[in-house]
DNA sequence: GTCCCTATACTCGGATAGCAAGTGTCCGAGTATAGGCGG
DNA sequence: CCGCCTATACTCGGACACTTGCTATCCGAGTATAGGGAC
């Protein structure tokens, strides 16, 4: 099981949204060169975030993307569900329903009681995940960011915002 | 984030090899047949339980695969990880110490808050994996079994085994 | 009848192709801006 | 001096190659078995 980069990404970069100032956006150029991530694959990753409804992206010369709710109420999920997809990673082809032992369809039970345990599992990856929001993941870099990267950071911001 | 088709395969697999008499074994080929799945493929994930100290395999004649333990000391989370490896989902590259604002190594902490988050979810699919054993798993087919194929099935057992 | 030997058939294990998805990149359509021009 | 217009530069969005890892398969090494033969 291996989640794509892109996930880390989209994550640290709503992280970085969520600082801004009101009003301001940043461009997928301006996100890619703060984390050090190549700018045209970033920006398939802002397209998705887009299209979930996460971030609101405006064009022109001054555009960008800038979060689309408020902190608190965007889900580590919900990044995490825009980049990855909303299907579940144990997918079950229904294997009990083959071979020499089947039987008529309508016989079996709803579930598959491995796919139950597996199913399971995976709401408690999601559970974990929809408890943190954005404000509990800024807060907590705001905790733990070194002082200098912090004074750094905020350099970098006045340098590129207008 | 996917799972490969060979983790039900293998969590199948050893849960019929949970209902075997002891002393007796099953080949890939008719654990293969049993399921419905392509026996070379499914003869590799078996290789790979086997590697992991899940199965035991005896080879000649009248060989083939058994559990290595009881089915109540074999959890999920160790089949799963037998096959689909034990790195995390989530790996963090580090951005966070890339870019403009990048600052020495060691005044960072230790782990990223993100990947904190990431990692907690990752903890408890892996904690709810564990709490399943085999022997809950055979139980939970046992009670939903349709009872034609339970027939099927003990028919083809004496049909292959010796 | 019993024991031993050999040939056999079956087993696992690793090495080898094919394909889908993630990874990475590019260019075109569209828009708010900035400057110049006219009034 | 102010307002309008146009050209520009910058933005996003989707379409196009490439690499990694999952999917699928085959053949070779090794062994317990089954049968036959000798004693």
């Amino acid at each position: 099981m291996r989640l794509g980069e892109g996930v880390e990404w989209a994550v640290h970069s709503c992280t970085l949204l969520a600082l801004l100032p009101p009003g301001t956006a940043l461009s997928a150029a301006r996100l890619a060169e703060f984390h050090g991530v190549p700018p045209a694959y970033l920006a398939k990753h802002l397209q998705q975030l887009s299209a979930a409804g996460i971030v609101e992206s405006t064009t022109g010369r001054k555009g960008g993307y800038r979060l689309a709710r408020p902190p608190a109420e965007i889900t580590v999920l919900d990044v995490v569900e825009a980049v990855e997809g909303r299907d579940r990673a144990f997918r079950c082809t229904e294997i009990r329903q083959r071979g020499p032992a089947a039987v008529a369809a309508s016989q079996y039970a709803p579930v598959c009681g491995i796919a139950r345990v597996m199913h399971q599992a995976e709401a408690a990856w999601r559970r974990e995940l929809k408890a943190h929001t954005l404000a509990d993941v800024v807060e907590a870099v705001n905790r733990d960011v070194p002082p200098d990267a912090a004074a750094k950071a905020v350099a970098w911001f006045q340098e590129v915002l207008p």
